[in-house]
DNA sequence: CGAGATGTTGAGCTGACTCAACGGGAGTGG
DNA sequence: CCACTCCCGTTGAGTCAGCTCAACATCTCG
């Protein structure tokens, strides 16, 4: 499982190793984006598809007043900009969390693909209805949970796409986050942020340090969080595979 | 213009008058749908595609707590379900507000349609694509804004959306929504939805009453919700049309 | 025409915010 | 390799937007 885009959509739909090794010809064109970095800004009309080889990286929103709203995260084997098949330009950014590496994939490609496997077709068309449904379950956080339970629901959903995508074992993954950009996803202040972390801590619930998050009782935590899996759609088989 | 579809796609695209008269026949199944009565619920697995005719209808889930969080508002010309394509089951609920008229379209309809009519495809597809783009910005509102500019800002979206439809003439338009369902679409207590309400009318910005609102000052409204329209990507054109 | 749903008002409470200060660690340049 | 610096995390104290509880008014619709 060299692509982690195979590895997301194996778990959807079978894949012939036909399909598998199309998926994998996409990731020629592979470059670097260093921590920080914009991938795309906002009105940015991308000629490519950007697809998420390794590290993390977000969408976001700044606001007249300085404000900035982190949209969602993306992980390996996430696509960066699939709108830009229908949308003028981009209306939102999207930055590097840590170092990552991306593959460029020119639209034209990802269309020839689609037309040609279907079943890649239904892939990336389930993979965008599963990011709407995420960011429907963040509005929904956001909106009606208290900070602790919030921040807590987003621990345990981003345990488990890592795990869907192979990056987690056990309860340990890579969150290269900073209060900040927690805050940002939250909607609530670094400084709160901090003060639920320690309270999480200090009930034993996870450990944070080094850019990774161990959470040590996933039941407990999806317990407090009152976390509902279903939404994420990622049910329909457990184990990634690539038909032989 | 006898259909909300047509109307809403056409700013999009160019229809033929044949891609038109495609759209119009889908109507043919209608039913009515009481206040209040749900349209889908979570875990259905329809059969058909439902077309909002007339009237508003809100995607929302239900919390264990018994809090409820409104996800996004249907007006005429929208498509309530297009994750059944997809999804094995819906993971989020419909119900109507105020009495609604749908058209019910079979599943395979809707599939022989896009491939017949490319046009249409795109335009579900950009259809779908806004939505998803509403929903950012709903978290952005919910996360970032306090009560007055989040409800200011509400206001000023479905005044453009009712626009873009033919909906709504000066700033007047359908609103058949309660205190409390306005309170759980925005993440405040119906009391405080009240008192805001209240602050709005008392400086002149609106007026409601009669399951309608009127914005006497669009361009003042806008400005009070920091409100930028690029996210509903509707600029692509200003008047609704078919090809000749 | 009656009753439950919706809207309005007041008063006190609290989760999360602001402001302010300090400590520690990671990267950088000399 | 060390020193410096800047970013990041931590802590404390006072404040406030929005909440809760409670009562009453009004509307809608069966």
């Amino acid at each position: 499982m060299t692509n982690p885009l195979t590895a997301k959509l194996a778990s959807f739909a079978d894949f012939t190793p036909e399909d598998a090794k199309a998926l994998d010809q996409l990731c020629r064109d592979t470059k670097t984006v260093r921590n920080g970095r914009d991938l795309i800004r906002i009105g940015d009309r991308p000629e490519q598809v950007f697809l998420l080889l390794d590290g993390w990286a977000c969408r976001y929103k700044d606001l007249p007043d300085g404000k900035r709203q982190i949209l969602a995260y993306l992980i390996p084997g996430d696509l960066c900009d699939p709108h830009i098949f229908i949308f003028e330009e981009m209306d939102h950014s999207i930055r590097a969390l840590g170092d990552a590496r991306v593959a460029a994939i020119p639209k034209q490609v990802v269309l020839d693909l689609t037309e040609r496997y279907p079943a890649l077709a239904r892939g990336f068309w389930w993979s965008a209805l599963v990011d709407e449904a995420i960011s429907r379950e963040w509005l929904v956080n956001v909106a009606q949970r208290d900070s602790y339970t919030r921040m807590a629901h987003l621990f345990c959903e981003m345990w488990m796409r890592m795990r869907h995508v192979g990056l987690a074992h056990d309860g340990t993954f890579a969150l290269p986050l900073t209060q900040e950009q927690l805050a940002d996803t939250l909607g609530i202040t670094p400084i709160h942020v901090n003060r639920m972390l320690q309270r999480m801590r200090a009930e034993g619930l996870i450990s944070v340090g080094r850019r990774r998050l161990t959470i040590h009782d996933v039941d407990a935590l999806q317990e407090a969080a009152a976390f509902d899996p279903r939404y994420l759609h990622l049910e329909q088989r457990t184990e990634p595979r690539v038909a032989a």
